[in-house]
DNA sequence: TATGCGTGGGG
DNA sequence: TCCCCAAGCAT
């Protein structure tokens, strides 16, 4: 026997089960793989379509993103969060522009040294886009395997993930490879889902070894999570008489990387001690408006904005160069965090 | 190797 | 309202 059952009862349940039709699969290519899987880390088929389509229309190959602003590209990205895929896109294009001819790579050990691309979307890749006989391991695959071998413990050890590597790379066929990653990756996201797997119509129940132990909901192990901490920051929401905004352009590294956002105030630092050292423009106006809560995957963040009007925004060279004036209203030209966008949009 | 990095939706 | 987390990677 050339594969083993889990895989051909996989490969049979995808002919009548599998999503055939999303967007990236429509017209394959190693460029559409790529950006999919990049988009698709961390977040949902439903979040990552609209978002797809939008990127694409703009940047439809590798040497539109190398020849285009980072700024612009992460307008495209904004709201879709985790924002270093967005400047590892923009690394790897201008790699692939100026070592590779706009050609993405064909083999592993190139694939692998692309910034943002680790040993899972290296292999869907080689899998989807060529074919070619690698294994992935992201959540929908952990998902199926620790429940169909009953593997306990938690994902993040080593220890696990060796296993499920392993487990990964024992089911992945040689022929077929696309469909059976594609039909692994399905069974995930639509019957072996985390809550209530329907387990009534999944091809894989008969020797699965945690319906068998009715262990569903245990599998897999989740790791207790401590109690997220409260951060809270003042920001000033700066315009002039012409609707100009003053924005801050935040650090690469840390939330909300290379994205743009408002003036911040410091540990102690008071609204007039900012203004003081920053602005030296007569102000018209200052109102404080409501805070904000915005949740993070690690921590709870309080915005609380305080909104200052003045007559004319100083000369560019008169701001210190992290601070940017932009037009209201913003429209794809700068990436913007979505609590960010939504405060402009109200402005 | 443990943690930082977003956001929106489900329960 | 709150907690959980969904097609991981980088450091």
């Amino acid at each position: 026997m050339s594969s083993n059952n889990f895989t051909n009862q996989l490969l049979d349940w995808f002919v009548n089960n599998g999503r055939k039709y999303l967007p990236w699969q429509l017209k394959k290519s190693p460029y559409s793989v790529w950006i999919s899987e990049i988009m698709l880390q961390q977040t949902q088929v439903k979040t990552v379509i609209p978002y797809y389509i939008n990127f694409m229309k703009r940047f439809p190959n590798i040497e539109s993103i190398a020849k285009c602003e980072l700024d612009e590209l992460l307008s495209y990205w904004s709201g879709l969060g985790y924002y270093a895929r967005g400047r590892n896109i923009y690394k790897t294009a201008k790699i692939l522009d100026k070592k590779y001819q706009s050609i993405f790579p064909k083999t592993y050990d190139e694939i692998i040294k692309l910034p943002g691309i680790g040993r899972s979307t290296a292999g869907a890749i080689l899998a989807l886009a060529y074919k070619k006989k690698y294994s992935i391991l992201d959540g929908n695959v952990k998902r199926v395997l620790a429940r169909y071998y009953r593997i306990e413990g938690f994902l993040q050890k080593s220890n696990i993930q060796e296993k499920l590597w392993n487990l990964a790379d024992l089911n992945t066929p040689s022929s077929n490879v696309d469909q059976y990653t594609q039909a692994i990756m399905d069974l995930g996201a639509t019957v072996c889902t985390r809550s209530r797997p329907k387990c009534f119509i999944c091809p894989l129940s008969e020797n699965c070894l945690a319906r068998f132990y009715s262990e569903q909901d245990k599998l897999p192990t989740r790791k207790p999570r401590t109690k997220k901490s409260i951060r809270e920051v003042g920001v000033m929401i700066i315009v002039d008489n012409k609707k100009s905004v003053l924005l801050e352009k935040r650090p690469n590294n840390g939330i909300w990387g290379g994205l743009y956002s408002f003036p911040e105030l410091g540990d102690g630092q008071t609204i007039n001690s900012w203004l003081d050292d920053n602005l030296r423009e007569p102000v018209e106006k200052i109102t404080r408006l409501n805070p904000i809560k915005h949740s993070f995957t690690h921590f709870n963040l309080l915005i609380n904005p305080t909104k200052i009007k003045i007559e004319n925004k100083p000369k560019k060279y008169r701001i210190k160069p992290r601070y940017f004036w932009h037009k209201l209203p913003i429209d794809r030209e700068i990436g913007l965090a979505a609590p960010i966008s939504v405060m402009i949009n109200e402005l």
